[in-house]
DNA sequence: TTATCGCTATTCATATTTGCATACCCTTTG
DNA sequence: CAAAGGGTATGCAAATATGAATAGCGATAA
């Protein structure tokens, strides 16, 4: 009785989840021969199929699916004991993943990871960009910079400062356009909007104006873009104060009192005291508010 | 980030718990060295040790403890999966483990299964003969032929006749030693005690009476022998009343009311709809009741 | 003290597993 | 309708992991 292959089982979630060998193949970093060769020596073990083939991919027959949520139960242990392993490394070396937005990344980290590189030779940071909030339970990232506060119960979170937001554009813009001076002259310019990310409508529900993101002319949901656009005239931004004044844009007085974006830096409880991830969100949040 | 690798889990468990790496290795169907690598390996990767080595075997470092409660979580989702995915299987082929104890094996199974046999040629019958209860969690065993309730809630029970029991002995110990007629004689007598086995003491204190294995000359926990034993005339046994009569013994009559042996047919309830375990438990129940 | 026993680590030939290349199938798209 | 793009399965050479044998180590026992 060999079924009691643990790995069998990590492969066997891994294809329910991506819906094919090759997809699944390349998360698990084995090739989708492999896979699909193992996947058959467990189905030939188990006695019946786990899948129904097609050209289009694999989904599950009723016998997987009756496996499935078992299955994912042992993930979520294999993941627990990924950060708890993590959580107690004590030395200085190795890698460490930190996720942030863009804007952070390109305006904020740049100086600040360089420095911290020349403190901690050792230590390989792994930086992802991202403007979803990846997931510190499957250890996406170890450490990430969130303007929003955590939903989880289990993330170890410290808030730093606010980050005052403003509206924005550049001399030559208003030379050209005009300056509105209150809300209704404002909607009147062209903002620059988000494609497809809701925050900016939901911002502006919380402050309760009714805006839409297929109002703006020019729309994007990279906010790095966003701000340069601004500096190249484009129209009016809504970011951060320190960069938009760094970058020498006006500030636009239109009577909206914008609400300052909190910022938090969070990493998973079980890991909180990794030296490593510790020594990180440490150097952040000493660096940060020096900003 | 390679260390997803849930095998490594499963050595490192079994590991932990069998203290060596030999024994791990045995259990787990692999050999020494290739335990030992991949124990490198896996601390090589976490960055520090989890075991710390001697020549007596391995023991938990603090880190390998922090760890071993959530892998028995991970074990124990696995060990659900096996028997989810058993549970499933329909077809009158493959292996059943049936575990029974020694006087059940010997006096009741040879002519049944060997009737199961012909009936369904498909299946593969494994009898594991063991006095302790065997562990239906693990799959130690798919279906146990059980003396006493189940303690579990997890198992699917089903309860058959009652085995009447009775003191019995050989006509020529009878002979040379008299015959015993109330339970003050009887103690006079070479009765067959238990070796280390408890059950005897604890039948005898639920009747009242206060009884201990040391009391006994002549000591084991092997009911067929004991039965064995009477037959060659070495005293007075307790043991089922057909086994005894169909051997030519004698019941003693000596005012002591033994309580029948319950007979329990349990698997456990993950695979209860296992067609081959169905099979087995119910040609079990049948033919059982017939002897 | 010496011999033995059980354990881990290492060497090396081998066998298994892997990945590349590819065949083949179906669906989608121009 | 043809071609492209996604998918899975398979043949085969090469890399990888494996196990038998063994060295080496410390504890226990005689």
């Amino acid at each position: 009785m060999n079924s009691d292959n643990w790995q069998w089982w990590q492969y066997f979630l891994a294809i329910a989840e991506q819906g094919s060998l090759s997809r699944a193949a390349d998360k698990l970093a084995v090739s989708q021969p492999t896979l699909s060769r193992q996947l058959q020596a467990m189905e030939a073990q188990l006695g019946q199929p786990l899948f129904d083939r097609s050209t289009q991919g694999l989904s599950l027959t009723d016998f997987g699916q009756g496996l499935l949520e078992e299955c994912q139960h042992m993930q979520s242990s294999a993941q627990k004991l990924q950060r708890l392993a993590t959580g107690q490394a004590q030395t200085l070396s190795g890698r460490v993943r930190l996720s942030a937005n863009e804007l952070m990344a390109l305006h904020y980290l740049p100086g600040l990871l360089s420095r911290f590189m020349q403190r901690y030779p050792q230590i390989s940071l792994e930086v992802e960009v991202s403007n979803h909030a990846s997931n510190l339970d499957k250890r996406d990232a170890d450490v990430a910079i969130r303007m929003f506060p955590p939903t989880q119960l289990d993330v170890y979170c410290r808030r730093l400062f606010d980050i005052p937001l403003g509206f924005y554009a550049s001399l030559e813009y208003l030379a050209q356009q005009g300056e509105p001076c209150d809300s209704q002259s404002l909607f009147q310019h062209r903002i620059l909007g988000y494609d497809r990310d809701p925050q900016f409508e939901e911002g502006a529900r919380q402050l309760g104006m009714s805006v839409k993101n297929e109002q703006f002319l020019l729309r994007t949901d990279c906010l790095p873009l966003q701000l340069e656009l601004a500096k190249q005239h484009a129209g009016i931004v809504v970011s951060h104060q320190t960069l938009c004044e760094a970058a020498g844009l006006i500030k636009l007085d239109v009577g909206i009192e914008l609400p300052a974006l909190p910022l938090y830096l969070v990493c998973h409880r079980d890991v909180q005291h990794n030296k490593k991830i510790r020594v990180l969100m440490d150097f952040l949040a000493e660096t940060l508010e020096l900003k």
